[in-house]
DNA sequence: GCGTAGAATTGGTCTGACCACTTTCCCAGG
DNA sequence: CCTGGGAAAGTGGTCAGACCAATTCTACGC
């Protein structure tokens, strides 16, 4: 890649280098933390504006996570903000469209099979259960009328996770969290909810057994007949995700004459 | 307080909602600069801080770019910031050490004997040029006693390109960008760096007489003679780039100063 | 016409203040 | 003694206004 030119440095970017080298050396642990931003100012010698914007670019990266009223904590992994931007990030950029999905599902077409054969390898007997209680989960969902998407997602989910393997789950999760909505929509069509719980089952059976070529197999046969043959078809909806912490609505004070400045349409 | 279900929403996340949705939909197209920041907290009628926050967290996302003096623009489509963001978010979490490396290897084998044989299908001769200019410049650094990383992340990079699919080069950039200093290592060893570009050729080779399944093979090759035997005898910090800036905190106002004053606050 | 100095504009940083929420701690009532 | 509850202190979230530094714009002088 190119070499990144020097370009002129903020305050707040030398700050989160620092913490994310303490961080990421370990002299900081999980859990543990960090002194309030006004004593960090003062440390650093910086104004607390600068501390924030540090701590809020270390919380986007997941590094961190602000507790109003107690603390910034360090990390203790939070999948989900890391995902979110993972999946923000991949969403974004020039060709925001139909094409994007098509390259998400490109993607996943490489990455699912090879991951349910290595869960096949490695997935212990707890994960199993795992995997077997959300197919349970998606029947209810599916015999109540559901499509079972959350099930679904969930189902690679811990496909994933069985792999053992931090960087494929967060990938798949960003992945899957981009392709939530339009499996909905795929899974509209009848009968496509219980074949994609047969082919779930399929490929349950051979990670179960160790199989790993079958489940590769078995993955890839999911995603050709689960997946929709005509993309485009398909709704943008390039951003699904909560944004980091599930929030929504209603604000006090000025909240909603921001909410309603700010958000022209967006349900919840 | 009479209304409720206030979740712990941060006002700046509103903010950002609010542009990326409308970056999104092409409301506010590349290029375009918005308002100035106290225009903006006006017209919201929130403080300018809370903009600057939001401001912060959509550059981070890599959806715009602030310029001091100038004013802040809608992306323009820079992969650099986006690719340090998931490199980061990939390097981060519980798993910030050996294991991760191991991740990313894994990952990374997955990936680009796949995307080898996509590039064979789908490249074009600007493309084809391109990966012969980046094994000549490769054939410079060697024969200038380098070697040669930064042709070879280039070539891995221009191969991803060649996919003509954004989200691959995205994660494929990413993964090189934290292999880099672990494949500067490994190509330290005698005979690696020529080995390398031989099987770039072979790997090229392929892509130009779209050879698919052999360009496949090829990538699958290259990537297991030059991956190290032992990924654990490889110096762990993979947190090569630079966060957004070159990180060199040796001209840092304060940088070793602050930490020992961090590390003594920590005794509480 | 053109170039340049200065004014206006913009992002970057600082300060100090309040608010909303949590944690801590102490004291009254058992 | 304990224990529960409420005030106090501490923390992140937001706000306001100021100044600095880089850039852009403008108008003046040549």
């Amino acid at each position: 890649m190119t070499d990144h030119a020097i370009k002129g440095r903020r305050l707040y970017e030398d700050i989160v280098q620092h913490f994310s080298s303490l961080i990421r050396q370990g002299v900081l642990k999980p859990g543990e933390r960090l002194p309030s931003e006004r004593v960090l100012a003062e440390q650093l010698q910086v104004s607390r504006s600068s501390v924030r914007e540090a701590i809020r670019s270390l919380e986007l990266q997941g590094l961190v996570i602000s507790k109003r009223g107690s603390g910034t904590f360090i990390n203790t992994d939070n999948l989900e903000s890391m995902v979110a931007l993972i999946a923000s990030t991949l969403t974004s950029g020039a060709d925001t469209g139909v094409d994007n999905l098509k390259h998400i599902f490109e993607m996943r077409h490489m990455l699912e099979p090879q991951i349910a054969a290595l869960a096949a390898q490695r997935a212990n007997e707890q994960e199993v259960a795992e995997l077997e209680s959300i197919l349970e989960e998606q029947v209810r969902q599916i015999a109540g009328g559901g499509t079972g998407v959350d099930a679904d997602t969930s189902f690679h989910f811990a496909v994933a996770s069985a792999t053992h393997n931090s960087a494929l789950v967060k990938v798949v999760s960003a992945v899957e969290d981009i392709l939530r909505r339009s499996r909905d929509q795929s899974l509209q069509e009848p009968g496509r909810p219980q074949r994609s719980l047969d082919s779930h089952r399929e490929i349950l059976s051979k990670i179960h057994n160790g199989d790993a070529e079958g489940a590769r197999r078995a993955m890839e046969y999911h995603l050709t007949t689960v997946e929709p043959e005509n993309v485009s078809s398909y709704q943008q909806s390039p951003f699904s995700h909560q944004d980091f912490g599930t929030g929504n609505d209603s604000q006090s004070l000025n909240g909603n004459l921001v909410r309603e400045k700010l958000l022209t349409a967006e349900s919840r």
